[in-house]
DNA sequence: CCAAACCGTCACGAAACGGTCAACGAACCG
DNA sequence: CGGTTCGTTGACCGTTTCGTGACGGTTTGG
């Protein structure tokens, strides 16, 4: 029923890395890790882990300020590991919003268990509704990848959804014929391709489908949204 | 520097209005608050709060519908309060545009820990603004390749844009025949197309045609654009 | 003042473009 | 393995845009 738990481990040792991995795996999450601050941003963005296992030290961005970071899009629970124990005024002082604290002399058994603890204590807050993106008549539920116009939830394929999402996440801007093609069909494709698509995507989204106030069409160039028909 | 953020409580319990408004304040945020969906409009037009908590359950006009009015004029992050934790698949399916869901056995710290998760989310999000071209009566929009006359969007064809957008970005440079042939007609034409160009393209941005203001003629050259005209 | 060069306007036809419908094949699912 | 959904392609038609030619007005320079 839930899916699997995703764990990020930051760490730029490796053999700590892989520790921590075949542990937590063993226990049924899922591991994605990362060896350097920048790695774990985007795949943080991309993974969307329940929670982050975090070095402290690390060469480049230190852990304190990827902390920083992930902290002002997320609150996402933290771990911090340590070498050394004597972090954690340093962490509690900065206020950092962290979780948990960890020496790394502690067993790999510990960490799973401080992030079982830690994740049993957000779970309650789950019941969460997820980002919810609201442009005009329609919203999207992007964790359900659903979509819904007053109310209804729309029947719209994989390619029609991508469409939709792309473009309410960046109303008004328009993307060329080129830029759809290159993002959703490997960079190979006819124009018409997309017509049909966005086509079938009017006949679901618009109220009058011959007179398009959402999906509008920018001659010779692409297509745009009106967040605000 | 940063303003301090508005929170708007909408409950008709008065206790937990009261609860939630000094865990808020000692938080750092003002709290505006309402009991019912009548005195909520009013507040929110008078205050602009940069978030509403909204109980589902309330005499009168309920939480629902408030939300609905609400998103009819504003994209203001909206978090609802409820008795019972059923009620999520309500918001969900209705496409109301919640941003977050709380069940009121929550903590206050926790209500005030989510206002925070949202009001980070969307801040980023908000400096949407598009890098925006003045001139004059005239703005241009590159994003949406749209162009605005005293705030109403014009009509342009392609050539009518590209051209338009060419000399605003140069205003008082003087283009030639040749150089606006080359860059737009890929070398070949006839000064002559230019010409019926241009008078198109002032039939639409200028005041009185006849006396072009903003495209003006340099005679036996090109055509060189006013900013101020 | 006059002629030549230049500019603006209008109308028309060709070409490019976008929308729709239908059909075919691939992927998917029991 | 049969049936369904989904994506792509092709043909057709209405619309928009663009270039051209004709004509009349304006500016320039002698």
């Amino acid at each position: 029923m839930t899916e699997r738990q995703t764990v990020m481990v930051v760490d730029d040792d490796p053999s700590i890395v892989e520790l921590l991995r075949d542990f937590l795996e063993n226990d049924g999450f899922l591991a994605v890790t990362a060896c350097d601050a920048e790695e774990a941003l985007e795949k943080f963005r991309q993974d969307e882990p329940q929670c982050v296992l975090l070095d402290i030290m690390m060469p480049g961005q230190s852990g304190f300020e990827l902390c920083r970071t992930l902290r002002e899009t997320s609150d996402v629970p933290i771990l911090f590991l340590s070498a050394r124990g004597g972090d954690v005024d340093k962490i509690r002082g900065l206020g950092l919003g962290a979780d948990d604290y960890i020496v790394k002399t502690a067993s790999p058994g510990e960490v799973v268990a401080r992030v079982k603890a830690v994740l049993r204590r957000y779970r309650p807050s789950r019941p969460h509704v997820p980002p919810m993106l609201q442009a005009g008549r329609l919203s999207l539920d992007f964790a359900a990848r659903a979509v819904y116009a007053d109310g209804r939830e729309l029947p719209l394929t994989p390619k029609e959804y991508d469409l939709l999402r792309l473009f309410c996440e960046n109303p008004r801007q328009v993307f060329t014929y080129e830029q759809l093609l290159d993002r959703f069909w490997d960079g190979v494709g006819d124009k018409h391709t997309v017509r049909v698509h966005i086509a079938r995507l009017r006949e679901k989204i618009e109220i009058d489908p011959e007179r398009p106030r959402y999906l509008a069409n920018v001659w010779g160039v692409g297509y745009r949204f009106e967040a605000k028909p």
